[in-house]
DNA sequence: CACGGATCCTGATGGC
DNA sequence: TGCCATCAGGATCCGT
């Protein structure tokens, strides 16, 4: 479900809440991907300093440690003073001073991961790799260029990988391209530096652009505040197989790469 | 060692 | 109505 819009609007509809919060208990459910890493009792008492957000994960940080959630596929947080009784897929609950943060999510993609610091191997082997914030001054032209040059795999996989670039899932991966006029089977490596510059800005433009429509809402994602996002409205190729392109009416295509659908326009996307 | 595919899990949807 | 196959916003791990 969430890419890096997604992650960020939730991030937002609830740091201001927890922000200062202290945790009187933690409870899990079911199992999620990965183990806790610490006795879930272990978070009582504990003091949530704020919000941060590394690619697609949500670093919580505590005045000792931080928790590190990811939504996974299907994953969403709520936070509210007074939650509703857990649900058969509300896996875990962090019970504050100020409320509740839930973690929901059927398909258990998502983890809840208990890190010492973010020098802490279990930190490392999941942030460590992880490329450049796409929002942040850290998403360098030249880097990026560089990255697509040694890169032999399609644009749409490296894109998705996420050790060049983070936060862009299949959605935006597809709408950026989109608008970068490049091909999504196009091997990274023979894009040339002027449209590696389109698709460097396109990728900016589209994840802000859909932070500010509040993410996209395909089933069932809300933010932590129960918000569903616009963006899905406004989608140029994603979703879209068979209908008219928007800009020239050419009939869009989808084809699979990786386990994962693309979606292009055959004109506009010339190659 | 870069790359492609299988894999974790549940629910929704469409064809027969 | 039921049954089966397919697909879904992610990312790690493993074999080549």
């Amino acid at each position: 479900m969430p890419e890096l819009p997604e992650v960020e609007v939730t991030r937002l509809s609830f740091a201001p809440a927890i922000q200062g919060a202290l945790v009187i208990f933690a409870s899990l459910g079911k199992a999620l991907r990965w183990p806790l890493g610490c006795p879930v009792t272990a978070l009582a008492g504990r003091r949530v300093q704020g919000v941060r957000r590394r690619g697609k994960y949500l670093l919580l940080d505590l005045d000792q440690g931080l928790l590190l959630l990811h939504l996974g596929m299907s994953g969403s947080l709520s936070f509210a003073k007074s939650p509703p009784p857990r649900g058969v897929h509300d896996h875990f609950d962090l019970v504050t001073s100020q409320g509740t943060l839930r973690l929901h999510d059927p398909r258990r993609f998502g983890a809840v991961v208990y890190a010492s610091s973010q020098a802490d191997p279990i930190a490392q082997k999941l942030l460590g790799h992880l490329g450049a914030e796409p929002l942040g001054d850290g998403f360098l032209l030249a880097d990026f260029q560089i990255g697509l040059k040694i890169r032999k795999a399609a644009i749409k996989q490296v894109l998705l990988a996420g050790d060049l670039v983070v936060g862009v899932g299949n959605i935006y991966a597809s709408e950026a391209l989109f608008l970068a006029g490049i091909r999504p089977t196009l091997r990274a490596c023979k894009i040339s530096r002027a449209r590696a510059a389109r698709l460097h800005a396109a990728i900016r433009e589209v994840l802000a652009r859909a932070v500010a429509k509040g993410g996209s809402t395909l089933r069932d994602f809300s933010s932590a505040s129960g918000a569903t996002g616009y963006f899905q409205l406004e989608a140029m190729v994603y979703g879209r197989t068979g209908q008219p392109c928007r800009v020239c009416g050419t009939p869009i295509k989808i084809l699979r790469q990786g386990q994962r659908s693309s979606f292009y326009c055959p004109l506009c996307q010339a190659l």
